[in-house]
DNA sequence: GATGAATGAGGATTCATTCAT
DNA sequence: AATGAATGAATCCTCATTCAT
């Protein structure tokens, strides 16, 4: 369809073996997901993905690449970026938070970062480079945004104290309660993140 | 050898059986708290309680057996009673939370419940019941004492609204980020799980 | 049978174990001998020892080590000991070799000497250890101890030049040839390897 | 592109192909050589070949026929040819072995005969159609070629009595176990195949 | 009851071979 | 003819579980 003028004169086009790839790790996310690392199968993945066994070695050498390298990808994908500098003017800093980072909370799941996020955690026992790499380019980075954002509230009296400042991570203990809530301790009765979310800044918030 | 005086004259001692039991499942539960479920062996397991192999087995059926009454034993020893009735007369609800509540949060690590609760979380996908269980007994009757405690405070004014009737989560979503940060994230710069429930208390109930 | 005093109160005996593993060398050495390294399946190995396949790793951790330790085991045992301080009062070198070495030569298929010989070379390029092993504890002994018996031979007049103080491998050229033409250029027609040792002997020794 | 000019209108020309089937083979033999045939793999051939893997399958229908005809194809250069016929007039036959054998063998490695050899004998259980190739086109001529110059000697005079005409192997002992030692037992350390092979005939004919 | 050697089903991985491009 | 991605049979190895001692 979209051959592009470039394409080699033999072999496989470069984007079916692209798509074979993509196939490979959505169907690795999945299974990872579901069954964790251990209890997922290489078969089951690669029937998944609709290719043979061998065909997910010529792409990842071992099980244990497969599952850091789709993780390495998925993390990547899973930064939360909040861009100061769309503060609108004269806007509240606890507004400004409600306006950019409730949305992103709100989509925790339909987004697939609760899953990103879980995974991390079960699994980072065995995959410790993968905790740290999700501190490094998710976790760390939101905290010290909001971090900055309360010192800049506190300094404006939005805030009545620094607790904020040396705890960011009050904003965020609903979110880690919440995906521990509906992914593993009680996914038939899920709570809703973002509004909880929403009423905790409300409260923590002034 | 060291039988005591009042033993039998044949068979081994119940108090044997029982320490010998007891040595299995600490030993169990020390093995899957470093390695999970799946990365446990049970010879492992047998040798740190210094027995043979197959004399776990005589204990525990399967080692899914093992893990789940493990698991059981240690999730009802991680029950946490809020004992509504030894409120001090006069004494606000939010004190009263500070007084009792608190002091088991600041445990939370110390006391192994820390543990459980990660256990629980990482092996949800493969021991369902357990994560029931875990609701059940721990997680569900202490959010709906809190809930309880939250109506009561809003019925006698202490609470500007119901947010915490409706969530009473918020107040204990700091535990589990604190418990996946110290756990899973960063054990090598843990957060004080006690202070920052202190902390997000005073924010949140007022 | 023949149980030590110092015998367990329980489980297996060492002897059961002794000869678990003696069967499981054995069924290797075999295997090997026939198939070469490669072509050995440890499925084959483990049933030819009437054990099931897991046992052989309970004994030897891979593959690589049963092969390589079986051989070892059969390397030490293939030590050809000349005793020098053995010859006759008057006897002449040569009569010494040939009643010392003929022996060992013409039994060096039935004794087994041949298949190991013949299993480190075609095994050497994957194990050069081995190969090193065989030269260190069988080949160099007997060559050095040739070449100090030609030598001893030539001061006393029993030699006319040094050609085989240069080279006592000549000594021995004929038995690699025998090895190599018995065990795989020409099995169906064997050379008497002890006989053409023997006449060689006569003509290079004078 | 680099057509000859003598190159038919369309399809590869005929050198082209003569030209890869022989890169194939170069390579086939080198991996061989180096590595064995069970540790060979087709994708280093064909890379070391500089063609494609699936290129290898179109001159060779598998792995064992590419080794098969590779070393068939060696096996006949291999062949050393004695013309007795050209035994100078007075010739002794001993000197027209020095004459016209010594070189061959003197060039033992630096033919490629070496690994020839050695590749037979380590690969003769898997392909003992191959041994008997050897067999019937290099060492068994030889040997009879020595057979019938000894009997001309020993007719002679030459020779002192018939143990060569019985075992003309003896004058090719020495060549196997250098070719043994040179390439497995002790390659660091090589022996001098030609001179020793040049002072064996001195002591064995006579 | 305790022991640990033995079992064998299960699963990761390799690599000769095929075939669409 | 050439390419190299895809295939899947074959094989190594693990480890929960059993059972004779």
């Amino acid at each position: 369809m979209s051959e592009p003028a470039t394409s080699r004169a033999r072999g496989p086009s470069p984007e079916k073996t692209a798509r074979t790839r993509a196939a490979i790790v959505r169907a690795a996310f999945e299974s990872f997901v579901v069954q964790g690392f251990a209890d997922s199968r290489i078969e089951d993945i690669s029937r998944r993905a609709g290719v043979a066994k061998g065909t997910v070695y010529s792409y990842f050498a071992t099980k244990e690449a497969l599952f850091e390298q789709v993780l390495q990808d998925f993390i990547a994908s899973a930064r939360v970026g909040l861009q100061t500098a769309d503060r609108l003017p004269g806007e509240r800093v606890g507004d400004f938070l409600q306006r950019t980072l409730l949305p992103v909370i709100a989509a925790l799941e339909s987004s697939g970062r609760g899953h990103i996020a879980r995974l991390v955690i079960t699994e980072s026992a065995r995959f410790p480079a993968l905790a740290e790499a999700y501190v490094r380019e998710v976790h760390r980075p939101l905290v010290e945004e909001i971090r900055r954002l309360a010192g800049i509230a506190l300094a404006e009296g939005e805030l009545g104290d620094d607790t904020l400042v040396r705890y960011p991570e009050l904003l965020l203990g609903s979110n880690w309660l919440g995906m521990v809530h509906n992914g593993m301790l009680s996914p038939s009765a899920p709570l809703d993140i973002g509004d909880m979310f929403a009423r905790g800044l409300r409260l923590l918030w002034r």
